[in-house]
DNA sequence: CTGAAAGCGCTAACAG
DNA sequence: CTGTTAGCGCTTTCAG
């Protein structure tokens, strides 16, 4: 009853050419036509699949392509990797999914796995510098980053969201709005938003509003409520990620800050319960699933010319965490 | 400067030992003290890294798991991947991630793919009947079910949620704070909780009070919608599942039916957004990362033992979205 | 305890 | 256009 998967010599036999000539003929090589159908035919006959082991030993690698990010509980990394399986379904290809938890250590040990398996394309939310990454990278691994870029690694492709012009219409917005006390809630592994803080900040920015947590709910919650404690004189935050803007509502609430009269708060990305908040979220929407598909993309075309990635655009979507600055905040 | 991976026969060569002893040392079969030692020093200066891919001809298997689930962006199934991720990793084994849609032929798809990679291990969140497992299950893949089980598929392990306690707990509570009209708002593949639904209602249940939307966010809003406007002498909702929780929130608001004055709302799984929501939503919790995560341990194990699979406990976690029937609920 | 040898299923030269 | 052949890197008999 358990019969052997038919392999190609079965296929070869029974049509009565050679191998080489099956292995051609399903990989669209040259035939003649009669053969061709021949060889067709009895290999749905057999419903001959070729196995992919053979073919990776005989090639020296896996096709599949690796997928490492901090953590798929999160809905915007998920929403990422289903960029990333739709691209890859598409195109065929298995996808090897590890998740990093943002530690830099974890993520070269599943690198290491990937190679191991003779994975050679690999689809990354980095979490260590370029440093890490070096190794990986003289391995001859072709690498798209998503979301985010690493320090030190320019040359890597990245398909990225505009944070850059997302910061700064943030900014912009809130200062419209009279808001001067604006503070920074950020997550690990994003320098460059920082930065761009800073940079759009210009004159008005304040180190000391300044605060970025770890990757975990926990650590953003301390972060956000160390935050608003210390600093009452804040009237607005934007929080980089919905992580972020999650403890941000919540430590809100247990100190009785309310949005958006107390506090002015946009947020980075847009997930569904961003609507179901009261008051509902103003955000910063990023398109997620496009990242994926896009990074997806691009490391299937492999190593070919394109030199540097993608910028894809971000939307600022006005809902009701954001108010005029009013008369300054009850003291506490 | 590209150097080629040490091979086992660099090591071999250079320990001055055969390939069969470099592999059966490296994977803990007999040797003597000291040619293992030497083995595994010219492994190490060597940075040898096993193949997986001449191992996977060799044993006609890729080592690493498949892992089928309906939508990779919804939290709850975001979770059960996160824990079966968990497992893998603690194994050391790759997980190939496919989504399925809720779709039995994309499912189908899927897993003809894996079978290509020679994956012959797989978790899912089944799509498909029994039919349509059928011939995955011949093939010989050793298969476990999480969170849900597929008709006719009774002989397959599975690791669920006790969904019968879930429901009936749910149910009571509702019928005790003085609710009689129901609904039960569900989704695709929960026929069982279903039917437990009907169970623990008994007499009170009304078919028209039970609706159930396919898997999209619109589909279930659709059906909140719907369901809300037709049956106004509802007076508490089931909902089974945070996509459908989400969507009745969405509708009841739109409907300006206020929670949970006019209309209680339980909904399963506990999600973090359940508690920004205003009010605050009661919910049943489900071990969503526990699920994956013995699921993962069920199929590692492999076809052990084990005749049947694991049920998880539910919680009732009591927040602010349910009331005890008021007067009756206002004209619409 | 150890080494030699035989493949696993497939593709890529290389001849015919 | 087609068949033969030589491995890819590894595990596993089977002798020694």
């Amino acid at each position: 009853m358990n019969m052997r998967r038919a392999t190609i010599r079965d296929v070869a036999e029974t049509a009565g050419v050679g191998v080489a000539t099956v292995s051609r003929v399903l990989s669209g090589g040259s035939a003649s036509p009669e053969t061709r159908e021949r060889v067709l035919t009895v290999a749905a006959q057999l419903d001959y699949r070729p196995s992919a082991l053979g073919r990776n030993l005989r090639q020296r690698r896996s096709g599949g392509i690796g997928l490492l990010l901090p953590d798929i509980t999160d809905t915007f990394y998920g929403r990422v990797a289903d960029g990333v399986l739709a691209c890859a379904r598409s195109a065929g290809e298995p996808v090897i999914v590890g998740t990093t938890g943002d530690d830099p250590e974890r993520e070269a040990e599943l690198i290491g796995m990937l190679m191991e398996q003779g994975v050679d394309r690999l689809v990354a939310i980095p979490s260590g510098d370029g440093e890490s990454w070096a190794p990986t990278l003289r391995a001859g691994l072709t690498t798209v980053f998503a979301h985010r870029t690493s320090a030190g690694c320019g040359d890597i492709p990245a398909v990225l969201a505009d944070d850059r012009a997302g910061v700064r219409t943030a900014v912009d917005y809130l200062t419209g709005l009279g808001h001067r006390r604006i503070a920074y809630l950020g997550g690990p592994g994003q320098a460059q938003r920082l930065a761009v803080f800073r940079e759009a900040m210009g004159p008005l920015v304040d180190e000391e509003l300044i605060v970025v947590a770890r990757g975990s709910r926990d650590s953003a919650y301390a972060a956000a409520a160390g935050l608003f404690q210390h600093r009452p004189d804040l009237t607005a935050v934007l929080a980089g990620g919905n992580l972020l803007g999650e403890a941000a509502v919540l430590a809100a609430r247990e100190l009785d800050l309310r949005l958006p009269r107390d506090m002015s708060l946009i947020m980075f990305d847009d997930v569904p319960w961003a609507e179901l908040c009261s008051p509902s979220l103003t955000v910063i929407a990023q398109p997620a699933q496009d990242i994926g598909y896009r990074a997806a993309e691009l490391v299937l075309r492999g190593g070919g010319r394109r030199p540097r990635g993608v910028l894809l655009p971000t939307e600022l979507i006005v809902r009701g965490s954001c108010a005029a600055r009013g008369t300054s905040r009850s003291p506490r």
